[in-house]
DNA sequence: CGTAGGCTTGAGACCCCTCAAATACAGTGG
DNA sequence: CCACTGTATTTGAGGGGTCTCAAGCCTACG
């Protein structure tokens, strides 16, 4: 939506209501579950600050990370169309979220068509971070796999200036990480090992840095495009 | 969308914009490529007829297949609020398309909030999809994975009616299906081998058949929420 | 200072991969 | 109708990546 703003493609109206999302707002613990998959859809949320993750059980007991949220990402539109979650959500340190109302998203998208086609490009662009993730599970080393989800999260947080002098916070568990990339908790810990002695990526408590972030897109082969291509010219012409 | 009409949720106006997306149509042939990967966003398709699947090529030259298209499924909306193709997209076999530009369908979100909020709900509907690949692809066996994916393109097919007495025609040679489950296709042999030992999975040329279709969905756990789900009461009222 | 949880490290096992060869099948030309 | 050829599938053997189980360490926090 800040892409939408930046290229002069709200009106007024559409950025107060963009602005009426965020009316409410609450605090949020660590650890703190915002519903569980299987519920009622009752709200989605822009998250303010924290990190969270949408997350589904599995039968063995574990669970499967399906996508890790930064500031500014939108909670729960994943649900949007469906009645019941089909994934629940949790947080992973503390944060500030603000809860709006699936009519509430509705109507907006009834007065506004620009706004309209901003939602499903954000549905789409999360289409292909999931596709993203789905080429790196499904055919690549723990290596990749770890390395390409640290690459991802660096690009997202240096987008919204979380990266300082190339280092960032990295609030996840092992056992958190290995549960997005498909690994078992003691793996991440090798996969670390390895990473650090190629060079690639150095972790120390919950910090990490690239010593060459360059070498490391390039050992991933990550492909920017996903994330950073600007929304088309369609989008802003009205013909 | 079939799914809006059936609640009545379309106008008149709304279903003339549908029809005249498949105003145009043409033949394609087994294995024809639509489009490649990193070529411009030119247009979308209705698949009328035949299989279509979207892919990635990866480094070590194999390809990861992201996506398999039946008749009826929209070919492309995953790169929509792009200006590239993020993926390349090929038939299985001969078929049909109705291709129809960018333009057309951004007027069609402008003109009708309903078909609108629908495309959110395909978009995100194919987010479940491609969750539940992750899930599969992430952290289950061989046969789970295949399984899985036997199963989900079964009930696409029937409610399509595409399944004649439980058996249905499976187009993808081993090697495709590897490269959706991110196996080789050796394992994939393997694997149906397994199923079919097991009383579960029984396949000969391209004709599938399930002699226990719930027990196959009891084995890959099947959750079939995120493909039946009717859309939400919120969509078809308008306050 | 003690405890709990997260991280590291080691050993053995299993799943799936690669390479290779044999078999089945489809289309082609004789 | 039959040999020929290329492709798809099956089957075998060996190897590698990741898993599980288990023990020890390190850090945070009471």
């Amino acid at each position: 939506m800040q892409q939408l703003k930046r290229h002069g493609a709200l009106s007024e109206v559409d950025e107060t209501l963009l602005i009426e999302l965020e009316h409410n707002s609450r605090r949020v613990t660590a650890g703190e579950i915002l519903w569980q998959e299987g519920s009622d859809v009752e709200l989605f949320c822009v998250l303010k600050a924290g990190w969270a993750y949408s997350f589904r059980y599995l039968d063995n007991g574990s669970m499967q990370i399906l996508k890790v949220y930064l500031p500014g990402d939108i909670i729960g539109m994943r649900d949007f169309g469906f009645s019941k979650r089909l994934a629940g959500v949790a947080m992973i340190n503390a944060g500030v979220i603000c809860p709006f109302s699936p009519q509430h998203l509705c109507q907006l998208i009834r007065t506004s068509p620009t706004l309209a086609a901003g939602m499903v490009a954000i549905a789409v662009r999360q289409q292909a971070m999931l596709t993203e993730r789905l080429v790196y599970i499904g055919r690549h080393t723990a290596q990749q796999r770890l390395g390409h989800f640290l690459y991802e999260i660096y690009l997202r947080l240096r987008r919204i200036g979380a990266v300082e002098e190339g280092r960032f916070q990295l609030p996840l568990s092992q056992e958190q990480l290995g549960d997005v990339l498909g690994l078992s908790a003691v793996h991440v810990s090798r996969t670390f090992s390895m990473l650090r002695e190629e060079g690639l990526v150095l972790k120390e408590r919950q910090e990490v840095f690239f010593p060459d972030p360059g070498a490391l897109a390039k050992m991933v082969e990550f492909n920017t495009t996903y994330l950073d291509e600007a929304l088309p010219p369609a989008f802003l012409s009205s013909d």
